[in-house]
DNA sequence: TCAACTATTCAAGAAACCTTGAATTGACCA
DNA sequence: TGGTCAATTCAAGGTTTCTTGAATAGTTGA
């Protein structure tokens, strides 16, 4: 993964609707879910949501695929781990405590639950 | 870590001069460089760079600290790494192809050498 | 105190980014 | 073929971000 690749899809996560799609999207794996009903879940305008679709598609983040009138969205998780071991690698050079807070982060909040929602949010 | 300060971060870090800046300050530790010596070492306008710094300590990912006439700025690794573990978590709910790809490439650029650069480049 | 040095702040302009409503394209079905 | 639905593209606007030169503040040593 080269650099300006790598800028591209840090410049995409860093936005928060961005990061809205990123987490709806992961848990539905590579089926990934349809326009129409991403922008009622998120309650985002067409316009604005194709915006954004397109600039995680653009950075790599994401894939498509047409079915019938739809479009469906998935988020391509490969990108999404090469560009964090991007900033772990290229950037931080594998500093020791970068990768402590890393790792010990991780843990924590696998103890406390931020996880595993995956549509349980179904309000 | 909450939503608003990981956006900012990753916001602050989805930037070139600024990630030139991570990558230059890790290997220096709590030492950090003074500013003088980045602006000389990245060839930036002494305006540019404090406008960058200041996004980055903004941001929570540098601190700073005076000593005569000299400014040392160093990265707050414990922030990198929640930033880093944000996304793992909060955004990707520990999606296994995440952490493979994250483990993956991290394992890959250790085997490289993009590594242990913490001070040989002192020209 | 004065000059030299380090770093930041200010102001202005350019560029990039985001949101919105209107228009458009393409697919489906009666 | 005409109507409807799903999604994108377009154009306009407002906001934010970035860069630059000029001005400013703080520190040091003669």
């Amino acid at each position: 993964m080269d650099r300006s690749k790598a800028l591209a899809a840090l410049s995409a996560l860093a936005h928060e609707t961005r990061l809205d799609l990123i987490r709806l999207l992961t848990p539905r794996g590579a089926e990934g879910m349809a326009a129409g009903q991403i922008a009622e879940k998120l309650g985002l305008a067409a316009p604005r949501l194709s915006f954004h679709l397109s600039a995680l598609e653009q950075a790599g983040l994401l894939r498509s695929r047409k079915l019938a009138r739809h479009v469906f969205y998935s988020v391509d998780t490969h990108m999404v781990g090469s560009t964090i071991s991007f900033v772990l690698n290229d950037c931080c050079c594998h500093h020791p405590d970068v990768l402590a807070a890393c790792a010990h982060n991780r843990r924590a909040g696998a103890d406390q639950g931020e996880v595993a929602v995956s549509g349980t949010e179904n309000t």
